[in-house]
DNA sequence: TTGAAAGCGCTAACAT
DNA sequence: ATGTTAGCGCTTTCAA
C-alpha cells in the first residue's frame, strides 16, 4: 500500500509531476482539462499532501505547543479547549503535551516541539526540583502560564491576579466566625505558590487573626497532595476552615473534606481554587476563587499572533471570589 | 536567527555533514575526539534534529491520532490522559484533535493526520448529519471508540457493553417505586444511542412498566441538549426519574436537575452516564453507569501495536451500574 | 502551457 | 575514519 504522491499521480497520467503540483494548487497555468483530469485522479487515488515536505520547505502553517501538567483538571481542559478554538481561527496548528508537572517530561515535550519546528510554546512551568537549569526552549517564542519560573524572569507570562480574591476569601471566612483557617498551597519555588500564600497571610492579618505556621501546608501541587494535607488538617481538628491555593490541590482537598464530613462527621468550611462547573452543584455550592479561563486562552493566542510581547502589564487577569 | 542543521555544524567545524550525522547518532565509525567535538558544538549551538526530515525519510516514530468530541468532559479527558501515557511507553507519538462532534471538523482532523503520516487513528465518530459519506481515513488504521458508525461496519471498534448496566439502573429505579422513568439519549443514528435506548426499553419492560414514547428524549448528544431535555421533563412533571445515556447529556441533565431542585423544588431521581469523579461528591452521590476508561485506552493502544485487529469479540468492555 | 533543476535536512549506501 | 551521492515530496525559479 504505497503512498500517493504527486509523482505517482504524474506517472499514472504520463505527465510531469510539476503539472500535477500546479493543477492541485489551482494554478492558472494549466490547461483546464489537464487540471480537472489531475484533480479527479488525485481524488480517486486518495492523494493527501505530505506535511513533512511542506515543513521542510518552510511553508507550513505555524505550529504552537501547549504544555500542561494534565488534561483531567477542568481548568486545564477548558484552557486547552479554548486555545484550540482560538488557534483554529488563526490557522495555527496546536500541539498539546502533558508534563505531569515533571521537569524531565517537560523538557522532552519541548524538544519534540522544536523538532517539529514549533514557533511558540505556551507552558505551565513544572516546579523545578533541584532548580538550576532553565527549560530549554531553543528559539521558540515562550509564554508562561499561571506560574512564572524564577529562572526565566523576562519570559512573558500570563498570570492570574488572585491576591484580592484570596484576601476576600479569607475575609469571608473570618466574617463567618472562623478564627483558625488552614491554607493548602504550592511550595514557594513556584511564583504562584508564593503569591497566593502571601495573599492568604495578608488577608488573615487584615482580619485581625494570627497565622500560626501549623496552619500553613505547602508542597508540590497535586490532587493527592491536596487530599493528604486536608486529611491531616481534619485529623488535627484545630482549623475550622480550609482555603486552597491551586487547581489540583483544591480538588484533592475537597474530596477529602467531603469524605470526612460523610464518614467521620467532621464538618469544616472550605474555599476552593479554580471553578470547575461541579463546584456549583455540590451540596449548596462550594465557595471558590474563580479564574477567567477563556480570557487567559485568548490572551495566549493574542501574544502569539502579535509581535509586541511586551504588553506584559496587561497580562495579569483578575480572579474573582465567589461565595456560595 | 537561522536554524542549526547538521550542515551548518559541519561547516562551522570544517568537516562533512555526514560525520556530524554519525557523531550525533553515536555511530562507532567516528573518532572519539571528532564525536565529542561535534556533540559539544551541537549542544552549544542548540541543535535539534528536524522531525520533518525524518518523517520524509520514513524513519520517524509512529504517529497516532486521537479524535475526541471535546476534552472538557472528564471521560474524554481521562481517556486522552491514559492513552497519552500508554503511547509514551510504546514510543508512539499521540496527536489529539477535537471534533466538537461535527463531521466537517472531523474530516479536517483526519486530513491533517494523513498529512503528517499518522499510521492510526482512534476516533469517536461524529453523528453524521446527512449521513452518506464515510469519513475518509485514507490508509490509516482506524479504530472507532464508544460509537460504531453504521457506514463502516467492518472497522474495529472499542465499545462499552452497557446494556446490562442500563437495565440494572432501570430495575433500580423501578424497585425504588418509580413508574414513570424518562430517558435522555443520543439519536439512533449513533450505534451507542441505539443500543442504550434498546437497553432502557428492555429494562423498563422487564420491570413490568410500559414505555410511553413521551418518556423518551433523543437528539444530538451535547451538554446543552441534556440540559434542555431535562428541563422539559421537569416542566411536564410526569416522570419521577431520569436516566441518561451519554456522557455529555448526563452532565447537562444533571445540572438542570440540580438547578430545578434548588430553584423550583422539583425533586426527581437521577441516574447518570459515565462516572466523573464529582458524581460521588454531589449531595449523597449520583447513581450512574460507570465506564472503565483506562481499560478502553489500553485496549486502543493494544490494537494499534498489534497486527491482529480482529480480536473484535473482546473489544466490548462491560459497564457497571453504581447505585449511590 | 509544460517541464527540468535545485534545494529544504537527513541518513543509507557507496566510495575513498 | 571520513566524504560523496542520492533521494524522501514538494514548490520556486528558470528554461523551453
Amino acid at each position: 500500500m504505497n503512498r500517493v504522491t504527486i509523482k505517482s499521480i504524474a506517472n499514472d497520467l504520463g505527465i510531469s509531476h510539476m503539472t500535477v503540483s500546479r493543477a492541485l494548487s489551482n494554478s492558472p497555468n494549466v490547461q483546464k482539462e489537464t487540471r480537472e483530469a489531475v484533480q479527479k485522479r488525485a481524488r480517486e487515488l486518495g492523494y493527501v499532501r505530505n506535511a513533512a515536505a511542506m515543513v521542510m520547505r518552510g511553508d507550513a502553517p505555524k505550529i504552537v505547543g501547549l504544555l500542561l501538567p494534565n488534561i483531567v483538571n477542568e481548568f486545564y481542559a477548558r484552557f486547552a479547549n479554548d486555545m484550540a478554538t482560538a488557534c483554529e481561527s488563526h490557522s495555527l496548528q496546536l500541539i498539546i503535551h502533558l508534563t505531569n508537572d515533571d521537569v524531565a517530561n517537560q523538557q522532552q515535550a519541548l524538544d519534540r516541539l522544536q523538532e517539529v519546528q514549533a514557533s511558540s510554546v505556551v507552558m505551565v512551568p513544572a516546579p523545578n526540583g533541584t532548580d538550576g537549569d532553565t527549560p530549554n526552549t531553543g528559539s521558540m517564542r515562550t509564554i508562561e502560564l499561571i506560574r512564572q519560573s524564577r529562572n526565566a524572569p523576562d519570559t512573558p507570562a500570563i498570570l492570574v491576579d488572585d491576591g484580592p480574591a484570596i484576601r476576600a476569601a479569607t475575609a469571608h471566612l473570618a466574617r463567618a466566625g472562623h478564627t483558625h483557617i488552614a491554607y493548602i498551597g504550592a511550595t514557594s519555588d513556584l511564583s504562584s505558590g508564593r503569591r497566593r500564600l502571601e495573599a492568604f497571610v495578608q488577608g488573615t492579618m487584615e482580619a485581625g487573626l494570627t497565622v500560626p505556621p501549623e496552619m500553613i501546608h505547602t508542597g508540590a501541587p497535586s490532587f493527592a497532595m491536596g487530599c493528604d494535607k486536608a486529611n491531616i488538617i481534619l485529623e488535627e481538628s484545630r482549623a475550622t476552615a480550609i482555603l486552597c491555593g491551586g487547581f489540583e490541590i483544591s480538588n484533592g482537598a475537597l474530596s477529602a473534606v467531603i469524605d470526612g464530613s460523610r464518614n467521620m462527621e467532621r464538618k469544616i468550611a472550605f474555599v476552593g481554587y479554580g471553578d470547575p462547573s461541579f463546584y456549583a452543584w455540590i451540596e449548596n455550592g462550594v465557595s471558590t476563587v474563580h479564574v477567567p479561563v477563556t480570557e487567559l486562552a485568548h490572551r495566549a493566542v493574542d501574544l502569539i499572533t502579535t509581535q509586541n510581547g511586551e504588553a506584559s502589564a496587561s497580562n495579569a487577569f483578575p480572579a474573582k471570589f465567589i461565595a456560595r
